[in-house]
DNA sequence: CCGCAAAGTGGACATTGTCAACACCGGAGG
DNA sequence: CCTCCGGTGTTGACAATGTCCACTTTGCGG
């Protein structure tokens, strides 16, 4: 199995597309350069010309992982209002329980779209990397025990949930993922790459609170 | 008298710029290249070097150039808006005044917002210039008849005009334009090169009013 | 045991950003 | 009028990159 590290790397496409990860983190997706990355993989260049068709298709390979890191940080954020809900869940009437679970749906609304903007900032080149154009096709994901972390799938679930549970009428479910995602997206993109650089961190606070406001208000 | 008047070119500069905006529309940031340029301008490479320190320097200008015509698209709108009302302006009540200048702000507010996705489709190539992180400082525009386009001082005096008509309460007002914006940004941004790109025309639509209406609400 | 296709290598080429040295030109000062 | 001078543009060079090509090596399947 182990093959001999002369010729044969283990499975090189991984480390390839590992060590782009790695790159694009600190300088996004123009970091994401063949030869850099295969020479940190300790091959020679065109040797990814065995796993990748070109640049552009390593590179979607990278942006596919960093979604999947912003769909697990959602995943994470989602799965922590829970916890956190479930502390003090005790005896109570049954509407009191309804009321709880919308309340808590709205929290992990919150929750998730705080989680977008959160990545965006803490992790620009992964986030620019994610949203270059490259993705490749919706990614089918594995069924196995693979994170199904596409963002979208989550947001669209989370929607689901505030309908199901009441919090928001079902006539105003169409195009509710459009509203959501636009305005968390938007934000994220303004503050990392757009006119909303460098926006001192108590005002990111402020413009992040605003969105969010104003996107549970408008679904 | 050392002006930017014609020396060898005629002014270079402006050459340059215009020839990157031309490069741009079609290629987006990545086509605004230095050698490009300089050859559609009839002039060998280095000679831009005269006028900007490096091609970073260039893709600002271009960039600014970009945004300023997003922001005339905007404003244009935003006028066909007053014209295409005060057609049907007549004798009403003083009271009935004040709704229609309510139902006319909301009306350029939405206009604007249009405007900002119309333009991302139309020209994603500008558009993703506009955006690629290259603009300059804030841009303090000259307050006179210059072009003043700059789309968030657009966005700002229109939220302005809904609250002094009293469509939006004053408290609402702070942050009020990071919510706008980014709706509007975002959606535009996921569909020019993020996975939304290559939506059906007509659930473009769609998503363009929902995130329409939920800044209106959500305001 | 052998051959063959997959995996990796080395070299080459065009393109690009950038630097340095040089050439041109038109006006300022004599 | 002539002469210098700095702003403008040019030529040449260099390193880095994406990509194509021919070649080599490896290990698996017959």
């Amino acid at each position: 199995m182990a093959m001999s590290r002369a010729y044969h790397h283990g499975n090189l496409r991984e480390a390839l597309v590992a060590g782009g990860v790695d790159l694009a983190r600190t300088g996004g997706p123009a970091a994401v350069v063949l030869r850099a990355v295969s020479r940190q993989a300790g091959v020679s260049h065109n040797a990814a010309y065995r796993h990748f068709a070109n640049r552009e298709d390593l590179l979607a390979a990278v942006a596919g992982r960093c979604m999947e890191q912003l769909g697990r940080l959602m995943i994470s954020r989602s799965g922590a209002v829970d916890l956190a809900d479930q502390g003090q869940a005790d005896e109570v009437q049954a509407d009191e329980v309804q009321a709880d679970e919308v309340r808590a749906a709205w929290a992990r609304l919150s929750a998730i779209g705080e989680a977008y903007v959160d990545f965006a900032i803490a992790e620009p080149g992964w986030f620019r990397t994610a949203f270059c154009g490259a993705v490749a096709p919706p990614r089918k994901e594995a069924v196995g025990g693979g994170p199904g972390a596409d963002p979208f799938a989550i947001l669209s679930s989370h929607l689901d949930d505030l309908v199901r549970c009441g919090a928001v009428p079902a006539g105003r479910r169409p195009g509710a993922e459009y509203a959501a995602w636009s305005a968390v997206h938007g934000l994220s993109d303004l503050l990392v790459e757009g006119p909303l650089r460098g926006l001192p961190d108590a005002e990111v606070r402020v413009a992040l609170s605003a969105v969010l406001s104003a996107v549970a208000r408008g679904l």
